[in-house]
DNA sequence: CTGTTAGCGCCTTCAG
DNA sequence: CTGAAGGCGCTAACAG
């Protein structure tokens, strides 16, 4: 619209002052003046300008979230709840998702950073080199990470509890007395809960006095979210001169691949081999025999992020704890049983 | 960051101009200058101000995406594309999801339309009435539709043939010899590829010189996300004196409750019912048997669709041709076959 | 190739 | 409760 605070104001005889405030502090201004105003508005259809607020408050009301990829559905759901937090606080989300190209990320990062354009960072699954991640950590942007973790920055970190995921998957496979029990871990460079993970699967065998077998731990480096080089290490699992009686897959993603190589080689689950995955996607119940995996709090984690990003971004609460472990459910289903003795 | 141009200019000793230059037209600047003032950008750690530049160029490079939901496959293919030429054309993308809330799609269109915040708006699958889209379509605001169509307006619409993957499906299970074929279908108010679809299911009907039984024909006009409410419908259909013997569900999560139905029912999928869905959602191949469906082109739309709206706010082409079909692809699986004659 | 100058449209003290 | 006035930081003529 060509119609400025000004050209309203004229019409409505009164300073762009009062216009103003009809706009942001309706309360402050006289019924009847509001109304001579709100009608010159709509008659002028005028649009404010947001840029020329922004210029003047110092302050975009936007927020970025960068996130490697919109497709998957725990990232989904913690877009979604950041998303209904942004509008009920009146901000805008900008989305800046890479797509696991790390040379994007670096892109969004700085142009966040060196360009006064968002009023804070939400974070999620950081792939970058930790240099870099904490590059933004120290910059003036307020920030908070979801699904990584950094020390010594004040920066928030809200995290799942990725230990306590695959820890109980694992610990219910040994409870049903598996003892030949594979893991199938994303171990991308930088990707952050690889580690915790791992670590995840070894405490349950520790915890029941085991260790678990090096030749069956498997961590794929491929960063990609494409799924079918997973195919390839899978059969080889099952090719071993031992094989594994049960595999613990690190999200449901890859345990989908585990049913379809099982079906390809005529492998009953889970009568055959037992399978777990994480996260808990909508087809996890659907599969045939509906699939036994974990439950993440994505909205949740979602809605905490922006909560604890709008505090720092309006210094309400700046002792807010600097790291926050979001508990995690197992979701018993059908695809676990007792080993076949005859293995 | 506190330094602006200003001090930038003075700390390289040129003015504020040249800064701006710099930032902008670098090659327009002489190397020596250009390193000059490169290095004070550097030591002052400046950072440009999109708001100011915003209020002066009069462009917000920043588009509108107003979306129904971030959690479908098809959608978040099209988000996805979407910042992929956004990224390239160096704008940004601010996310607009109503979760199947209209009140919030409504306060979206209202935002858009009265502030200047956004340089253009893509807007998919709309729920709201059509008046509404019409006051978006004929405000100044560049739009572009996706899976919606308006005439009349210069609004291009870009669009995945909907009835041509209703009425793929259909075909396929008329080949295989059925013909009491049920449509499940979702005709939510105001959501326009209900008609599509519907159109599809009967024209395949008539393409064989047969019509559908209207008993089969279900439409639910429930507006939410929410497939709990598919069960009930499902089996009601499968307890019809005259069952069906196939379902062209509308997409592929309403396929998921009828292979879900089955399986509690004990019925084999494709011998007692054959199924067929839409979208291929990443979970159709894996399920037993695996789900034949459509594959809608999500990426190319998205393309598209941002493209169209480039040159719209570029007046590249005001020529652009108004509406869009593009194609989409049956994937033929094993989840159909010919009906039991016993039946 | 570089500098000067004049706003872009809004908010926000400060008076009245 | 309302008005006057200044400036947020940048770009784009226009000169030189």
């Amino acid at each position: 619209m060509r119609a400025r605070m000004e050209d309203v104001a004229r019409l409505a005889g009164v300073s762009t002052a009062t216009v103003s405030r009809v706009v942001n502090k309706p309360e402050c201004v006289s019924h009847e003046t509001r109304q001579r105003v709100m009608d010159a508005i709509g008659q002028l259809e005028y649009k404010i300008n947001l840029a020329a607020r922004s210029l003047r408050t110092n302050q975009t009301r936007t927020i970025a979230i960068l996130i490697p990829t919109i497709a998957e559905p725990v990232i989904n759901q913690l877009v979604e709840a950041v998303e209904d937090v942004a509008v009920t606080e009146n901000y805008s989300l900008l989305m800046c998702s890479t797509r696991g190209d790390s040379a994007r990320e670096q892109a969004y990062i700085q142009q966040i950073s060196q360009q006064t354009m968002v009023d804070g960072v939400l974070y999620v699954s950081p792939r970058s080199a930790p240099e870099q991640v904490l590059e933004l950590a120290n910059s003036d942007v307020p920030l908070v990470l979801c699904n990584y973790h950094v020390e010594g920055t004040g920066t928030p970190c809200i995290l799942a509890d990725h230990v306590s995921s695959i820890y109980q998957t694992t610990s219910h496979l040994l409870a049903f007395g598996h003892r030949r029990i594979a893991l199938l871990n994303l171990a991308a460079l930088h990707y952050y809960p690889a580690r915790m993970r791992r670590e995840g699967f070894e405490n349950a065998f520790a915890a029941a006095g085991l260790s678990p077998d090096p030749d069956l731990v498997v961590e794929l480096r491929e960063p990609t979210y494409d799924a079918n080089d997973w195919r390839g290490v899978i059969n080889e699992l099952l090719d071993h001169a031992h094989p594994p009686t049960a595999i613990v897959a690190f999200n449901d993603k890859v345990a989908l691949e585990v049913y379809a190589v099982c079906r390809a080689r005529g492998l009953c689950i889970p009568h055959d081999l037992s399978v777990t995955g994480c996260d808990d996607i909508l087809s996890a119940r659907y599969l045939d025999p509906p699939l036994t995996t974990v439950r993440i709090p994505a909205y949740e984690l979602g809605q905490l992020a922006m909560q604890t990003l709008l505090m720092r971004i309006n210094q309400t609460d700046p002792t807010i704890h600097k790291t926050t472990l979001l508990d995690v459910e197992l979701v018993v289903r059908e695809s676990c049983a007792p080993p076949e003795q005859a293995l």
